[in-house]
DNA sequence: CATTAAAAAGACCGTCCGGTTTTAAATTTC
DNA sequence: GAAATTTAAAACCGGACGGTCTTTTTAATG
């Protein structure tokens, strides 16, 4: 790996961590040489322009997010352990963990809009795949007789991600972790209700 | 009124909408003159700053919210109309009314940190205000045997409000009103649940 | 180790920003 | 309707912004 690259990548790194916590507008290229204790020669001379590297660091965020998901969810067996799984990671995230600033997703949706497509384009990208994978979760419970299939797995789904959204910005609004894990913890006495008693 | 206080109002109305629907540091002074149809110069000479300005609109944004929520409720008799008749207000939000740009709650919530205080403390206050009304109504529902008392308001509070606000984010993410209606419907059916059988 | 290519620095540029000041126009007020 | 006052316009300002370009330094290559 060229050194070149490596330098790239830090950028990307320690950008997209001050990205996300003080928005995509809010930084401005000199923030991001303070953060990376480079010039701007230097920074440009990795990426065209600062709308390339926000994009870069975006991604980058949305593949930390995702690579901590398949993690947690990795030695997990059940549907219902999957899910409880997602939800511990979303309390790491009220933590900065593994990123600072909150959810990435959260963030760039309401940042970004028709004045930002390509920002947009890639925050429902991050989403799709968020959503498709709790899903598919869900629908996989279904099929394995461990979640009861009066459910809704489209509403479920939403509900469970809107709820955990919702209670990461009250979390962040007020500097609280209570918000989160009131929603953490209905939202599992909320799955537990459509486990099934026994399983087959 | 002078005709100063009219143009006043008249450029915090205008600002508001437009703070809404980009953000607050996304819009310039240039924008906001644009849209009134004055120079820089008649702007200023109500207001000592554009922060002040933001923080007007906000408030402006704010107060139109809350009339919107008590218009609905006036006419409701019992707490779980209240709060039905609050889903149906932010349902209007999810179309730009009573204010475009969908909920500056959860716009500013995001989009102010510790890097822009006084707009945060501002939007705590109306994150507060919020909050202890529908808790009052679920609270007030419980005193009056409308609502079994086995119910947690707080947590039913923090979810009420989780759930609709991440719906919203999603609705505007998507342009699509499915999540917001969704969460809707999941909130009615979940209220209903604790819905006592008989009042008195 | 010398040559070459890549990477970083730093000076530089035009533009737009929030904000000020001066001037002109429009309202009040008497 | 003239004087006083408020309101709006418009020219102006310093600074910060994103971005470029040239130069210097560093790292890879034979």
């Amino acid at each position: 790996m060229r050194k070149g690259e490596r330098t790239k990548q830090m950028i990307i790194e320690k950008a997209s961590g001050l990205l996300n916590t003080q928005g995509y507008l809010a930084t401005s290229i000199t923030d991001i040489m303070k953060k990376t204790g480079m010039e701007k020669g230097g920074i440009y001379n990795h990426f065209k322009s600062k709308q390339e590297l926000s994009l870069d660091a975006f991604s980058f965020s949305i593949k930390t997010m995702s690579t901590t998901f398949q993690e947690a969810i990795r030695s997990k067996n059940t549907s219902i352990e999957k899910l409880n799984a997602f939800l511990e990671v979303f309390l790491l995230l009220a933590e900065d963990k593994p990123i600072p600033g909150g959810c990435p997703i959260l963030n760039a949706a309401i940042e970004s809009d028709d004045a930002h497509p390509d920002l947009r384009d890639e925050t429902r990208k991050a989403m799709n795949d968020l959503y498709s994978v709790i899903l598919r979760i869900i629908r996989t419970g279904i099929s394995n007789n461990e979640i009861i299939s009066t459910i809704d797995s489209e509403t479920f789904t939403t509900i469970f991600i809107s709820t955990i959204e919702g209670s990461l910005m009250m979390t962040k609004l007020y500097n609280d972790t209570i918000y989160i894990n009131r929603s953490i913890g209905f939202l599992k006495d909320y799955l537990s209700k459509f486990e099934t008693r026994e399983s087959d």
